[in-house]
DNA sequence: GTGAAAGCGCTAACAA
DNA sequence: TTGTTAGCGCTTTCAC
């Protein structure tokens, strides 16, 4: 059950513990006979480098931390775990480990340089990127901009995808649009926002009559909202909604006024989470690449930890109109 | 950027280091004068005790990993993540620190002994636990079970969620109840369809008529399978998916095939996944308590690496019947 | 190409 | 209550 260690494999082979490292770490500085006497000393003994003591040794842990910084988010979310699993992937491929955490609880530990980057995810603080730089902890972020920080970042077109929603609604005929905005993360919600209004103007659309609703960040709110909306004088033809969950429970306002989808109305979602194939008429989203653009963040950062390639500043992922049933 | 260590804080507050890292580890044994002073000192040169050092130390490294171990499962599988975040919060009640990953990813990164204790969650396989076993890592297994290993677990009263559904159908005058069963998880879905047979049998009703019908894992597949299922010349009143996503694709074969949910057909999923409620009508489901099974998990080991308790061997999670308008 | 030895920053006997 | 000191297992100069 005890491990045994590099000492024990240097005596095994006759060889000093120095040559036993270079064989781990480095084997082309080794030569090849004495190589292989270390490899079957090391089988005979089950010896598997500690990745502690080296840690220790080196100063680098040949870990990274993927933190989730959106008040409420946890691994449940869809949107965050994509990205999670996009740094996972690189995480493996250059043989880095992973610590995940949200960001609250990442401050519930308080303990020193145990990661050489950090990958934030969301809207991340101030407070926390100053300490991890002053570790010298490299760090990253997804989905965010912060100004006054001059740090690498991965971010989706935003505008892109929403001007790809008004102009395909367009295309179909409506002119009557409307958005449902939801208490989502505040940067994405603004963006989204922002961008609406923009492409609207681009079409010379009025955005004040069908109006934007606003609504909380849960089915029945959006509901609840989009009732409203629907069941105005002169309703909209096409709802778009900030993310998907939303979109869902405008389609479901829809029925419950005996609105037939997508006749009566067409819906666009965001985000083209899961849900959207298993919804009824499935529902027509932006496709974030989740997963890429965690391994944009991880792969940039883990080149430049690994020294390979300095690190790109910005990087602006595509996005990709799923076109479904519900328009 | 170059971190302060236990000597420089030793020095400024003039004592020795031992005092410095009792002061960090059990602050009582030291004299309260000596504790300010050593506080202070630490203050000004902004030091934390180094992980890595103290794992070096200690033999204990205060980290423990949570590996999904089903073959193309990731974290963005809500099921994982919800176990996930249980773990995740447990963690962060005993300041350990998380490493997360899949099975497979973690056999790419093969080093030694950097956690104390692991958790898996799906079809553990036997050769991991015994080399983590072998290294002194503490395993825990989540929602499965593995014949030979006398492991702890923490799983889902899959019976009893069964048995619920199937009296729900039937004091609903339910008699022609099928099964939609899936290429999920071998033990879950073995587990639920024994006890689909088993409680059919309580009631005396027939499993052979209305039939269990296969697909795969995914919302086409099922809706492929309910097709034929419900186009048969006497088709059920109710089917019980034998999950979430599966039982979204019976929704779907339902209405193309014109029939009325729930009027003309109930139908029940398992798991209380998020799309429930975006469904329409809601879909009925089973809760897992997802986040508890992995709070139980994590718990029980942490107690135990901690030295408060002995680990129970066997923790099964109650579920619950979620009623909702697909019967 | 290989070995000797000094760290990396902390903890835990043992002494005082 | 506090200090001294020998590790923890590995890496990395600097010699040979």
């Amino acid at each position: 059950m005890s491990n045994s260690t590099i000492y024990d494999v240097s005596r095994l082979a006759g060889v000093s513990t120095a040559t036993v490292s270079r064989v781990f770490s480095d084997p082309k500085r080794v030569k090849e006979s004495t190589c292989s006497k270390v490899y079957e000393a090391a089988k005979i003994l089950n010896y598997h480098p500690s990745a502690i003591a080296r840690a220790m040794a080196k100063q680098k842990t040949d870990k990274i931390a993927y933190l989730i910084c959106k008040k409420g988010a946890t691994i449940l979310d869809e949107f965050y775990a994509g990205i999670c699993e996009g740094v996972m992937r690189q995480a493996k491929k250059y043989k880095y480990q992973l610590l995940i955490s949200t960001e609250e609880e990442w401050r519930a530990t308080e303990q020193s340089k145990q990661i050489d980057g950090v990958i934030l995810a969301g809207d991340a603080q101030a407070d926390l990127i100053l300490e991890f730089q002053r570790q010298g902890v490299m760090v990253m972020l997804v989905n965010h901009r912060l100004p006054g920080f001059d740090l690498p970042c991965v971010i989706a077109d935003e505008y892109d995808g929403v001007r790809q929603v008004i102009n395909f609604l367009v295309e179909k005929g409506h002119s009557r649009i409307a958005m449902l905005d939801g208490r989502i993360s505040p940067y994405i919600a603004g963006e989204r926002y922002r961008a609406f209004l923009a492409a609207m103007k681009e079409h010379g659309l009025s955005v004040d009559d069908p109006g934007v609703m606003m609504c909380d960040k849960d089915v029945d709110s959006a509901m609840q909202a989009a009732m409203e909306l629907l069941g105005r004088p002169d309703p909209p033809t096409a709802v778009f909604a900030v993310n998907d969950v939303l979109a869902a429970g405008v389609m479901k306002a829809a029925r419950r006024l005996g609105m037939r989808l997508p006749d009566d109305l067409a819906v666009v979602g965001y985000d083209d989470s899961s849900v959207c194939s298993l919804l009824d008429p499935e529902l027509t989203s932006v496709r974030v690449h989740c997963r890429q653009m965690g391994e944009e963040a991880a792969g940039n950062m883990l080149e430049c930890l690994s020294g390979e390639k300095p690190c790109r500043q910005l990087t602006t992922v595509p996005v990709e109109l799923r076109i479904r049933t519900s328009v």
